[in-house]
RNA sequence: CGCGGGGUGGAGCAGCCCGGUAGCUCAUCAGGCCCAUAACCUGGAGGUCGCAAGUUCAAAUCUUGCCCCCGCAA
């Protein structure tokens, strides 16, 4: 029996950055985290630059300890040497097998970006978007062999704004999170909530985001388009064609349910590009040309002169 | 040495190949028009053209080196 958060030993599992906004909500709730498991630094960007995992930086700055494996399923002797009750993982990224679950003493629990079953998967957050859902949450579950199949100990809801994107979304979702597991994780490792199993009938799956899926699509209704630009904004970015050229789409809003001119055809380049779709007008609020800075829309506009006509693809 | 684009008034761009008085759109300031305006008209301010060296009578423009930014691929 575990009395108080701070006397419940976690071992975090987690990557990127929106692993790394929970874990500071962790750390400011009390929780007890006597390390972390992070992916390796990875070359970025053209130099090729080692870079640290958002999770990383996070932990090595709060002096909690830090380790870093690339193929943990193969590598995980390391973890006899560490005092923990429970592994808690959000985006750690690897599946973690049997063998490392079981060398957890009360249990290992994942936070997963969705309401179980919808959405088992890589992408949940990024499919709730793209699906123009309402909302979606966060499930604190028990991690079995099976991804993102065992049972359910809580769930807390997120709205999903008109105007929300991934990025933000993210930033909900990361503090929900930890909100779920500050008021949920004792009860659960002290057996008083016993879970539920899920409903093998209702589940869906959110696969991972393909690089094909980045590719705008001009033929699809209005507010699909519109829920797929802000399912892949801020990072990767959605794209159209413009003249041979990438232009990624960061920001935009649906300007009208009526559509006007050709599809793809730029109607308007003042206070954003229009550009005409399926069914309705889709204004450009903030894009990036394809080697060149992410900027506004009118600045774009100003320096690509006739661009008022032109189609994108 | 992974591939490619770029650094020009506050913002975004053109000019560079074929060296010779710095251009466009926007913002800004002043004035005008108008019932009024984010619209329109007129005028103004604002730039060591990333840094350094070289070639030349003359370099934003040609040559060399360096710095920085961005897309792709990993």
């Amino acid at each position: 029996m575990i009395n108080e958060l701070k006397n419940l030993k976690i071992l975090y599992l987690g990557t990127p950055e929106i692993s790394a906004d929970t874990l500071s909500y962790l750390l400011e709730g009390g929780a007890n985290i006597v390390a972390v498991i992070t992916n390796p630094d990875k070359p970025q960007g053209r130099k090729g630059i080692e870079v640290p995992p958002p999770v990383k930086s996070l932990a090595l700055s709060k002096g909690i300890p830090v380790y870093q494996k690339a193929r943990i399923r193969d590598d995980y002797a390391f973890l006899d040497d560490i005092d923990f009750d429970i592994l808690l993982t959000m985006a750690y990224g690897q599946i973690l097998p049997m063998e490392i679950l079981n060398k957890a003493p009360l249990g290992a629990y994942n936070l997963h970006g969705s309401l179980l079953p919808e959405y088992r998967g890589a992408a949940p957050i990024q499919r709730a978007i793209m699906d123009n859902k309402k909302e979606t949450g966060v499930t604190l579950m028990e991690m079995v062999a099976k991804m993102d199949a065992g049972k359910m100990f809580a769930k807390k809801v997120v709205e999903i704004g008109e105007n929300d994107n991934y990025t933000s979304l993210c930033k909900k979702i990361s503090k929900a999170a930890a909100d779920l597991a500050l008021s949920s994780l004792l009860d659960v490792v002290n057996k008083v909530n016993l879970g539920e199993e899920q409903d093998e009938n209702l589940v869906t799956f959110a696969a991972k985001i393909g690089v094909d899926e980045e590719r705008l699509d001009l033929n699809l209704p209005v507010n699909e388009l519109y829920a797929r630009i802000r399912g892949l904004s801020l990072i990767p970015g959605g794209h159209f064609i413009l003249n041979g050229l990438k232009l990624k789409v960061f920001k935009a809003s649906i300007a009208s349910d009526e559509q006007k001119g050709e599809i793809g055809e730029i109607i308007g380049v003042k206070k954003g590009i229009f550009v005409s779709v399926k069914g309705g007008v889709i204004r450009l609020e903030e894009v990036q040309l394809e080697g060149k800075k992410a900027m506004d829309a009118a600045s774009f506009a100003n320096g690509m002169h006739n661009l008022l006509g032109n189609k994108l693809e």
